[in-house]
DNA sequence: GAGTCTTTGTGTCATTTATACACTTTCCAA
DNA sequence: TTGGAAAGTGTATAAATGACACAAAGACTC
C-alpha cells in the first residue's frame, strides 16, 4: 500500500520549529525557564530566549516539544500542551538574533514558522541537564520579564493567556506544585496564574468542594507562625471529575 | 541594519500550509464549507477535503488564511481565529490522498505542517468565487460529516471544540447570523454549537440581559405561524463590552 | 515564660445566577 | 372558522458568589 512512500529521514525540518514556555512555581510567583543567551554581539537585544529548536523530518510537533522539554530538563511525561503556531515572515530577523542563529543553525536566514506549548512541572524536579542549553538555563518570574528574543516575548503572552483560560476549566495547577503543599501556596499559585487577588475563605471554599484534595494529617514544620496543614491532590477523584466533564472552575 | 537579510522570495513554501475550516450557519445547522475532490482514483478515500492550501514566503500566517479564504469565497475581513499546527509527519501519506496531491502540488512527498483557523460567515454572503477549488466546494452540516481527508477530519473537531468554548466567552455567533435575525434562530445557533438543548426562556432571558440586541421594529412576514420579531447586532454596545471585559456568557 | 510576630483557619449574610417548567398569542392555510 | 405551528412570557427554588473580621498556633526574643 505505502509503497510510494519515500522514506522520511531524521533530518532537522530547516523550516518548523517549536518554543517552550515552561512554567514553574516557586511557591512565591509564577517562573518561566529561559535561556540566557550570554552578550550579544551587534547592538544588544535581549539576553534571554525561550527554549526550542527546529523538529525532525520524523516527529511530530508533541514529540518534538516533549524533546526539547527532555534536552533541557531530563524530566519526561510532562503535562504539554500547545499554544499555536507563530509565523511571521520577519519574527527571526531582528539583527542581534541573527548574530546568534548563525552560531546555531545551519541556515541561519531560513523562514522558520514555530509551534509555541506550555508545560508545568514542579520546580523541585527540575535539575539543570546536561544539554548543550542547560547550563545557561534558568527560571525568571514571568512579571519581570519585560523582553524576550524573536517574537519569544509575544509567545510568553499567548502562553499566559492559555494557562490562564486553561486553569479555570481544569485544576492543572497541581503540575506546578509539590506533592504535599497547603492550601495558601495553591491559592498563591492561582492568584499569579490569573494575575489578579482571590478572597481567601471564598477561594479555600470553592477549592474544597471540588473534592480533589486529600487533607494529610500532617503539618507544615519550623515555620515561625502557625503550621499549615499538607494537602495532596487526589488523582482519583480528578479523574472521576474529568470523565463527568465540569468547566465551572473559575474564579 | 538589515543589510544581510537575504530577500524573502514570494513563493510557496513547500512545507507549512493553512487550512480553513469556514464555518456557516443555515438558520437551521451549523454547517462547514468543504472541497468535493470528485471520484478518487486509488481505494476511495474520503471525497471531500477542507480547503487549505501552502503559504508563501512574504505573508504570514493570518495573511495566508485570509486569502485562502478569499480566493474560494471572495469574502474579506471575516472573523478568523488560529486553531493551532497539526504536524504529523505522515498525515498527507494515506494513498488516496497522494493520488490527489500529485495532481496541485509540486512536491507532493513533502512533509507539509499545516496551520489550521476556522472563520465565521454569513451564508447569504457566500456566492461560489471563480478559484480552482470554487467549482467543487459546498456547505456540509457539520454533524453528518464522519470521515475527510488527510487529517482534516480531526481538525475539523479541534474548531468545533474551539468554537464551542470562544462562543462562551465572546459573542462572536453574530458572524454568522444576517443582519436581521431572530431570537429563535439565534437559539438555534446556540444549540448547534453547543451542541446540546438550552431552555428557551432561559436563553431568551440571558441574551437579553447582554444587551446587544436591538428589537427592530419589524416583524417576519408570511411565516405560517406568529411572526418574530426581527432583531439586529448592536455593535456599540458589542464594543462597550469587550472593552469592559466579560467571560460569562456561558450556557 | 511573657509578649510579639506572622500566617492559618473559619462562618454568615445578602445578592446574583441557574434551573425547571406551561400556557396564551399570532399568523397562515385549509 | 378552525387547526397548526412557532413566538413570547413569569415565577419559584436552589445554588453560587462576594464581601467581610477575628481567634488560634507556633517560633522567636528578651
Amino acid at each position: 500500500m505505502h509503497n510510494n512512500l519515500k522514506k522520511i529521514g531524521s533530518e532537522l525540518n530547516p523550516n518548523v520549529s517549536v518554543d517552550c514556555v515552561i512554567f514553574g512555581f516557586d511557591l512565591e510567583k509564577l517562573t518561566v525557564l529561559v535561556i540566557d543567551r550570554g552578550e550579544i554581539s551587534a547592538e544588544k537585544g535581549p539576553r534571554l530566549a525561550l527554549p526550542g529548536n527546529l523538529i525532525y523530518d520524523n516527529e511530530n510537533l508533541d514529540q518534538a516539544a516533549s524533546r526539547v522539554l527532555d534536552e533541557l530538563t531530563g524530566l519526561k511525561d510532562i503535562y504539554l500542551e500547545q499554544v499555536g503556531a507563530f509565523g511571521d515572515p520577519f519574527r527571526i530577523h531582528k539583527e542581534s538574533d541573527r548574530e546568534w542563529l548563525k552560531s546555531i543553525r545551519a541556515q541561519p536566514d531560513a523562514r522558520v514558522i514555530t509551534v509555541a506549548y506550555f508545560s508545568l512541572v514542579k520546580i523541585e524536579d527540575y535539575l539543570p541537564h546536561a544539554s548543550s542549553f542547560a547550563k545557561n538555563a534558568g527560571w525568571a518570574p514571568v512579571n519581570e520579564l519585560s523582553e524576550l528574543a524573536f517574537d519569544h516575548f509575544e509567545i510568553l503572552q499567548a502562553a499566559k493567556d492559555k494557562l490562564k483560560q486553561k486553569i479555570k476549566i481544569q485544576p492543572i495547577g497541581f503540575n506546578l506544585l509539590p506533592e504535599k503543599f497547603t492550601l495558601s501556596q495553591l491559592h498563591r499559585l492561582y492568584e499569579s496564574i490569573l494575575d489578579k487577588p482571590l478572597d481567601k475563605r471564598n477561594f479555600r471554599r470553592k477549592i474544597q468542594k471540588l473534592n480533589i484534595l486529600s487533607n494529610l494529617k500532617e503539618k507544615q514544620r519550623g515555620v515561625p507562625h502557625k503550621p499549615s496543614s499538607l494537602y495532596e491532590f487526589n488523582e482519583e477523584k480528578y479523574q472521576e471529575l474529568t470523565q463527568k466533564g465540569f468547566d465551572n472552575f473559575g474564579f
